[in-house]
DNA sequence: TAATTTAGTGTAATCGATTACAAAAATTTT
DNA sequence: AAAATTTTTGTAATCGATTACACTAAATTA
């Protein structure tokens, strides 16, 4: 019950307190018969090192923060898994905190982590997120910070995001093959680089394949399959309906794809649907559903290899480190025309 | 940069260290007028508090572990969110770990957790461990352990579980009031109790209804979705193959489902399917899966509450706690053949 | 006014491990 | 055998906060 210490052992060998400590720590100026007596004796009593202490002296908690919207989205439990697996091997355990999107929640879980100690901070920033004061308090504290996925640029902090530019371009090119000349899209949040990037992607697919751009087939979205619905309709009401939807969301485009069913008009017949994240249920929808997967396990373990780099480092300047990772297209029936028709 | 203590504040205020931290902690020992005079100065200073010193001496670190097999599963990704959510505001930090199914590995966890002097640890057995001196290594230390989902049965120990044989039972009950009378079993890892539970379940129901009851018409299977479309196979080439799956999960029952429109047979017309979990994918397949809740994140959350309790009581005898929530039915296409036919 | 209580603060130990420095023991050199 | 090294171990401070106990000064009571 109670726990065993160092004070313990040495006590029981009638040697002092760090003797213990420096046998147990393979201390080379400790002569192999102590040292050897020591870690058997220390096996013999069941000692476990305590942490705490040993965080308390060192100033190292050996644990990493994380910070998400929300923990139960598959993409972010993903990342999480890839920062866990990389860094559980190197002692690192990962306390994860949710901001479910709020720049207080978001700020509030950014004190109590550097309250606790933690060693770095992961972290995907919060769609409401303006300022970036709690941000600075961070670096100031000269804590690594690691952004992924949805980054904010700031100076001096490094960040995993992949290639939202190019998922897109890939996307709309594919849609473009396979026929269609009216592409439409729905936009996410506008706050988000990551919905910037992929509508920029868009546009600049368009641009190279002189395709025509209205105004009228970009439709702002949530992440909501309601929201897909909504804007499905919308779109379909315009006098020159469009051939194609790249969706920023998976959620949006299923909801695309249930509406236009309801109503008799064919995917990817009549018309081409692509989202964007590769949700696990893309792959169960009918059609099965065209996508982006962003590769999270990856992105994971790359802003864990990207942490524990930045601690090897000399704490000379902290030199910020810009990963991208690239996307993968993942083309399904939903946008598949070949072998069909 | 340097983090301040309290020892800076008392010799800015030429007071002592104690005085300073009674003041902090609003100890009604310290007048009025120093206590104020110490917050404003803490203020000042950016004083925070070092948990870790803290929990050094508290013994407390306030953070709980949870082990989970793997943490981007749905199923077990909302349990946490329900233990973080329900946990942040009493101060908690939430450790994850993941097992990966593997009993080693959930051993080598435990140890990890207790090193790190968590104050509680919840979790879902691995489906591969079969003894349990790491758990009892939990309890004896007067660790509060709380099982959740997966359980093993043990003396002392809470648990949070759905009420998985009655989940089976009103499952298969509404298959037999559809009209089913031929109901099969995909049958899970019989060596988790929520499988055998499952199956429990299953079987009552056929016996309350006076329907027979075949070997034939149990299939093992694993949670992949080619393990349904294998087992469906195997059943549909029986004499009398069913006219009804209760699958213990929601990928067999989606491969089920998958090979069936492959070969002609109808859902439901010909066969009803149900799966259990609710999966995400579940509301959006065609048909939409009939499927069983499992209150994921009202399990975190209980599960929470149940810890919390515990270390509420006296250090008195800990009473352990056998929750069982109710899972809840949830009927959709892939059974229903109400309004059809 | 002297004795007693109360309020407010300080001293020092404690939690468990690490480590600079000092000291003792063992070994080598003269 | 004495001196100089080298090995090995011990002493005590440290990390930052809490708290039992002691003490002073003020307020109350006799």
């Amino acid at each position: 019950m109670n726990k065993v210490t160092i004070y313990d052992i040495s006590k029981k060998l009638n040697i002092s307190a760090a003797t213990v400590s420096r046998a147990l720590n393979n201390n080379p100026k400790i002569s192999l018969k102590t040292r050897e007596l020591v870690m058997k004796t220390a096996a013999e009593m069941n000692y476990e090192q305590n942490t705490l202490a040993l965080a308390l002296k060192s100033g190292k908690s050996n644990t990493v923060g994380i910070l998400v919207p929300y923990m139960d989205r598959s993409f972010f439990s993903s990342v999480i898994r890839g920062i866990e697996e990389e860094l559980y091997p190197h002692g690192y355990h990962v306390i994860i905190c949710q901001t479910r999107d709020d720049a207080k929640s978001e700020v509030q879980n950014i004190n109590t982590l550097l309250n606790a100690q933690v060693d770095g901070i992961f972290m995907s920033v919060s769609k409401t997120t303006k300022d970036t004061l709690h941000i600075d308090r961070v670096l100031q504290k000269g804590i690594p910070l690691i952004f992924f996925d949805r980054k904010k640029n700031l100076p001096g902090v490094s960040s995993v995001t992949i290639d939202d530019f190019n998922g897109a371009y890939m996307s709309v090119e594919h849609l473009i093959r396979q026929g269609c000349k009216r592409i439409a899209h729905f936009m996410g949040n506008i706050n988000l680089e990551i919905y910037k990037d992929r509508y920029n992607g868009y546009l600049k697919a368009l641009t190279d394949y002189n395709l025509p751009y209205s105004k009228d087939y970009i439709v702002q979205t949530n992440s909501k399959v309601e929201s897909g619905t909504a804007a499905v309709k919308k779109l379909m009401k315009l006098p020159e309906p469009p051939d194609a939807i790249f969706s920023s969301s998976d959620f949006t485009a299923l909801g695309a794809v249930q509406e236009l069913k309801k109503t008799g008009i064919r995917v990817p017949e009549d018309i081409c649907i692509s989202g964007f994240s590769n949700e696990s249920f893309t792959q169960y929808t009918e059609p099965t559903m065209t996508t982006v997967d962003q590769t999270p396990i990856k992105m994971g373990k790359m802003s864990a290899r990207v942490f524990l780099e930045q601690i090897d480092e000399e704490i000379s300047v902290a030199i910020e480190k810009k990963v991208v990772l690239s996307p993968q297209l993942i083309i399904r029936d939903s946008s598949n025309r070949t072998g069909r028709e």
